[in-house]
RNA sequence: GCCUCGGUAGCUCAGUUGGAUAGAGCAACAGCCUUCUAAGCUGUGGGCCAUGGGUUCGAAUCCCGUCCGGGGUACCA
């Protein structure tokens, strides 16, 4: 049993036999004692004070002496302040790392059959452009949340719903059949994403120009957006999609298909993955026959227009959109064919979708609007919504330019870690392959740790001028002190050195060593919580300390002398331990640690 | 206007269910490579936790008001 639950329940012993009253044991506050005072763990008295009716020094003596008495692991305390500093035995914190070291997945619950099952949607792009730095959020975020969530005992699918019919592929279409002269990626090199984002912005060029032509003629603004030549040649290519015209479908397909293969191109390199990918293409249909279920039944109405509305004014919300008046699709029509699709697929005991905070109110309309077509699941969605990234001067636009591109970012992060490690001459002896297998796992660990350290809910700040650091609180400075923990173990190896933890209780641990215990212990509770709040960024922050306090540890004891076998022994199994900690810690990150760096 | 999220060091971010003197990194300055990897370690400076009230033994944390900023708000996705 560990500690704290030992000690909650002798406090609650205590406060009953000395002041004759009953508390629950959950409610007895304990925490790390501060490390500028004696102890390793702290007993807060002052709820105790009105039972007690004594001074706050007083009681915590009072509860400090029942407590070393009858608690064999309680050396000694300490009372400042009114705060009971209890003072822990070394064969306690010996005990306590051998458990931790002989557990298999230390902090993880498997599965089981019975286990719930989680569906969690994230990526989700447009096919008319590439994935940028918005999405390298969205899709870490989503992956680091699923293994958190395995972790936590879920079963897990990751899903994708790809965006891949509408008007935006269409203007690329239109873009390439116009302009085009034949090209594809084969021909060019270029990747097929970026080719048809090429395009995208062509078009978005020659329509520009086109309006302002037509302004210069005396329409106005929505006129002249309404009547260029581009934009009308676009929907027509939409209304033969929607005809399935075979001509259209057909480069339809080419051009997806080539947006496709360079997405993956980029979801490898993050090493993030799906388990089933729903094209909306596949929806929107059953989207619109789930909303003229609704009209049938009165839920929804229909307005002069044609168009089609739910009215969710009871619900606090406003009236919502679902068809428009020429009987098309929205967004929101898509959401509710694709859920339907999934929970026919799936024995989904929970939803989420990954999307960015500016959907909130979508998500709150679409679960108001699942339950009302009857959906017992509806109300259960999670939107785990998460904040923007930001540049210096605003928001990411691609209209205007300023998109941080995916695939340039991680290049760009590849070369600098590469520069870096060849400065610093590591990796000496590595082939040219482990060696860029390296920089890789640098850079993709300084470009990950960067963006889930951050709590995901808030905004957060990238200034492409400053590239992403590889020292201080980052993912390479993590993987930094992995790399020379296993060196050490390889060391200890070579040197043979068989490590049986002995728990004499004869030698002494110091503060630092007892801390390291400490928060090694604390790992399952984190990722406990990590899963309920649904927060990767206290798995990062949590590593990072690990880490911190491992590194200054190093620095002050030496780990492989030939003083006390015991010591050296347990400085090794801490070492270890911990090198198991970071590794399954980053791992719910996705972010995977190299043996040298 | 209404809804919603945020505001902590010059910058980027942490801060457990309310707990002791507010925590890192970057940037600046001063040290430390002959031991297990210096992508590291040690030290110095840097704070009205936006702001005004309230709740209580105790508030960056909870409640109310104000200011500033992001996002959303009926036919974009």
């Amino acid at each position: 049993m560990l500690i704290e639950q030992i000690i909650r329940e002798k406090i609650t012993q205590a406060v009953h036999e000395l002041y004759s009253q009953d508390i629950q044991p959950e409610t007895v506050q304990i925490q790390g004692t501060r490390k500028d005072v004696r102890g390793d763990l702290t007993v807060v008295v002052f709820p105790y004070l009105r039972f007690s009716r004594k001074s706050p020094e007083q009681t915590a003596v009072d509860l400090g002496n029942f407590l070393k008495e009858n608690v064999a692991e309680i050396s000694d305390f300490e009372v400042v302040k009114g705060f009971l500093n209890l003072v822990i035995s070394a064969r306690y914190w010996v005990n306590l790392l051998s458990g931790i070291h002989g557990t298999e997945a230390y902090g993880f619950t498997p599965a089981t059959e019975a286990s719930p099952l989680a569906m969690i949607e994230y990526s989700s792009p447009n096919t008319n452009k590439p994935l940028h730095l918005g999405h390298i959020r969205n899709n870490l975020l989503g992956f680091s949340l699923a293994e958190i969530l395995k972790a936590n005992g879920s079963k897990v699918v990751k899903t994708n719903i790809v965006n891949d019919r509408g008007i935006h592929i269409c203007k690329s279409m239109y873009a390439w059949l116009k302009w085009g002269e034949g090209k594809t990626p084969e021909t060019t090199g270029i990747k097929g994403d970026h080719l048809v984002g090429d395009f995208y912005v062509l078009f978005d060029k020659h329509y520009k120009q086109e309006i302002s032509e037509l302004q210069g003629k005396g329409y106005s603004k929505e006129e002249a957006e309404q009547q260029a030549p581009s934009i009308q040649a676009a929907r027509e290519l939409l209304r033969k999609w929607e005809a399935r015209d075979p001509e259209t479908i057909a480069l339809w397909s080419k051009m997806n298909q080539w947006v496709y293969e360079g997405f993956d191109v980029t979801y490898r390199e993050l090493g993030v993955g799906f388990d089933k990918i729903y094209y909306e293409s596949d929806t929107y249909l059953v989207g619109k026959e789930e909303v003229m279920r609704g009209l049938e039944k009165g839920i929804f109405i229909r307005k002069e227009d044609q168009s089609v509305w739910a009215d969710l004014s009871d619900e606090g919300l406003d009236q919502k959109i679902l068809l428009r008046s020429d009987g098309t699709s929205v967004y929101m029509t898509q959401d509710i064919g694709t859920a339907k699709l999934r929970f026919n697929d799936y024995p989904i005991d929970k939803m989420i979708y990954v999307v960015g905070n500016e959907q909130n109110y979508h998500f709150q309309v679409l679960s108001v609007l699942l339950d009302k077509l009857g959906f017992e699941w509806g109300r259960g969605l999670h939107h785990f919504s998460y904040g923007m990234v930001e540049l210096p001067n605003g928001k990411m636009k691609s209209r205007e330019g300023t998109v941080v591109d995916a695939d340039d970012l991680i290049a760009g992060m590849v070369e600098v870690a590469r520069k870096t490690s060849e400065e610093l001459g590591k990796l000496e002896g590595y082939s040219e392959e482990e060696a860029l297998d390296t920089y890789k796992t640098i850079a993709l660990g300084a470009l990950k740790y960067f963006i889930l350290k951050v709590d995901p809910k808030k905004n957060m700040l990238f200034n492409p001028e400053e590239s992403i650091d590889f020292n201080g609180n980052t993912g390479p400075f993590i993987q930094y002190t992995y790399a020379r923990i296993r060196s050490v173990l390889r060391k200890a190896e070579e040197r043979g050195i068989v490590t049986t933890l002995k728990n004499s209780g004869l030698f002494s641990l110091s503060v630092k060593e007892q801390d390291l215990v400490k928060t090694v212990s604390s790992f399952p509770v984190i990722v406990k919580e990590a899963g309920e709040a649904y927060s990767p960024a206290l798995i990062a922050n949590y590593v990072y300390n690990l880490v911190k306090e491992y590194n200054q540890f190093y620095h002050d004891h030496s780990i492989l002398a030939e003083t006390d076998e015991d010591i050296r022994n347990f400085r090794l199994v801490l070492s270890e331990t911990i090198s198991r900690i970071v590794k399954s810690g980053m791992g719910l990150l996705g972010i995977s640690v190299p043996e040298r760096m």
